[in-house]
DNA sequence: TTATTGAATAAAAGCGCTTTTGGTGTGGTT
DNA sequence: AACCACACCAAAAGCGCTTTTATTCAATAA
């Protein structure tokens, strides 16, 4: 049933009809009423590429899927999919996720040129990203999630990861930690960056030095959580506090402590960044982990509010968002061994 | 830049230009040439509502997202679907996201009904689903990820779940375990059905029982997996072994075990399935887990595939596949205490 | 009365592509 | 010379909608 036939079932014209489901104001009540009625009986939705065609929107926000030989899948990504994809479905949009079969430049510029999205969302940008430019250039709008160093005023919705990460060092240079490890994720991307930048920020305010070899920094598995603190730990300076950026880090890391024969919490004290994702908890650990939280599923959510904001036209400038991260004290942070 | 543009640059018609592009063989191989080059100099790409709507296909097979008010986010999703997103690449076409903002039903009518999609995927199917019932109505193509126990003929991709199962079974029984534990995944899910079939009947071959007490089913969290193992160890015979549906249950597990002071591998022997995501590895773990394996990224591919056989008119019938799943043993199986 | 508005609807144009149909000029066949 | 393929290309129709422009008819104003 399209838009023809239903009008010739009613006896009227196809563009009575249409103003009528569209809800232009110069139908009479009346007809309105019977147009809707018959839509609703003959089960009619108008058809998508159509309606894109004539409108010139696609009515989707797009989102590359990172690379297939990378093997960095971001584990989070499902929770932000579900919060994008859900806010997206109430501003009657489609989340389109496309990969990058050849270069990721290649995507972003098919995608845009083809108007296969109105609004493209950028995930775990580096701290210099070149897709930001690259999409201006390309006159689509987008949406970091993060943020980049760029100066070019491009929309984003952030955490604070700085903030967060000093926080979570000050804690436990506050009971009495001196040497505090940060397993930290790839070090180009721009929220390690800056979660760094707190840990070191908080060690010196504190008169303490933030050495390399407590450092540690690679993809957030729990294979490289273990290795990067199973490390730490036998190194001549051994940590007595691990700070971890995400939750798989933390498990990997939880497991070289206990390897090495020490004990969560009373022996080495563990604190992680929690996306809130679902598959993994640390208040169900044991002892429950200490964390800085912040739900990468309202992130999602939020994301794709301000991708329809841009594309109804407001200026990126506008669209800039750092929130709060909230520190979780919990169990597994506690003063060192004689302190 | 259009067709219409490019082709009156060219001192073509539209319909020659449209030709050449497209690899018709009515064209010169010289004119051919000289389009390309136009094409390409001006970095055209063909505008996606205007091909979509002339050839009435879509270019995007469809996934609904498990609803918003589900706490049960598929973390495997990720994976699944970065391995279908790179195959529909593969075959020029795109992966829509779309999320059930009321029911679920509502959802896949509206995306078939507004040509949205050519296809769809259903994944975590129950084993009735009346999702199958409901696409095949609307006529649109759907391949589920999993298996129903519909005597409706849909095209499908499933793993040899009871297969799998009834292998580790046998192997732990092989060893000598008597008591063997399951924590599955949700009950009503096609795929736990399975899986406690195989276990079931590996049990009873070896003229054992397979009590309820050690038949746990709960969603594929750390925290199920740690409460329904640490129930059963907790009880009047517990198991010497535990199989998981999942990495993460399997993680829970192992905690589970340790609290209560036993050893992984030699006091309690563990086995997982294995999806092959990329941010838990097993055999990462100490010890390193023996795992029942398939990978989730190949499976989102190949159904991607199939989809595209069904949208070029395969047979659903013609499209069903079970793959067996690799039994691979590492350090966490071994002969129970004492035997 | 006659022009003037305004409401309600119809007709038609257009979005950018694909595809069908039609037309031209070449060369080979009878 | 007449015919027919054949290769190549142009013109035009059509996909199903939205939106602009026209039209009708009744009610009001001059």
């Amino acid at each position: 049933m399209n838009l023809k036939e239903l009008a010739h079932h009613l006896g009227l014209s196809q563009s009575t009809v249409s103003r009528a489901l569209n809800g232009y104001q110069d139908v009479s009540p009346d007809t309105r009423e019977r147009v809707l009625a018959a839509a609703r009986r003959f089960d009619y939705s108008p058809n998508a590429s159509a309606h894109r065609l004539a409108t010139g929107q696609s009515g989707a926000i797009g989102i590359v899927f990172p690379s297939g030989n990378d093997p960095l899948l971001d584990p989070l990504f499902t929770d932000f999919l579900s919060g994008l994809t859900n806010a997206a479905a109430r501003h009657q949009m489609d989340i389109l996720v496309s990969a990058s079969l050849d270069t990721a430049e290649a995507s972003y510029r098919r995608l845009a040129q083809r108007g296969s999205v109105d609004a493209i969302v950028l995930s775990s940008p580096l701290a210099e990203d070149p897709r930001v430019p690259l999409l201006d250039g390309l006159g689509i709008p987008c949406v970091v999630h993060g943020r980049t160093r760029s100066p070019h005023p491009h929309a984003f919705l952030d955490i604070d990861n700085e903030g967060a990460f000093r926080q979570a060092t000050e804690l436990l240079v506050g009971l009495g930690h001196r040497r505090v490890g940060l397993v930290n994720g790839d070090a180009r991307q721009a929220f390690a960056v800056d979660r760094e930048a707190g840990w070191r920020s908080a060690l010196q305010q504190a008169g303490l030095t933030a050495p390399d070899t407590l450092n540690g920094s690679d993809i957030m598995t729990d294979e490289a959580g273990y290795r990067l603190t199973a490390g730490m730990l036998a190194g001549a300076t051994p940590p007595t506090a691990i700070i971890c950026s995400s939750i798989f880090s933390a498990v990997g890391a939880c497991r070289a402590i206990r390897d090495r024969g020490l004990a969560i919490g009373s022996d080495i004290s563990v604190i992680a960044h929690d996306d809130g994702i679902t598959s993994i908890r640390p208040e169900a650990h044991h002892p429950p982990l200490t964390t800085t939280f912040s739900s990468i599923h309202r992130a999602g959510e939020r994301i794709a509010e301000i991708a329809a904001d841009l594309i109804g036209g407001k200026s990126p400038a506008d669209c800039q968002e750092v929130w709060p991260v909230d520190l979780i004290f919990r169990d597994s942070t506690r003063p060192p061994v004689g302190a």
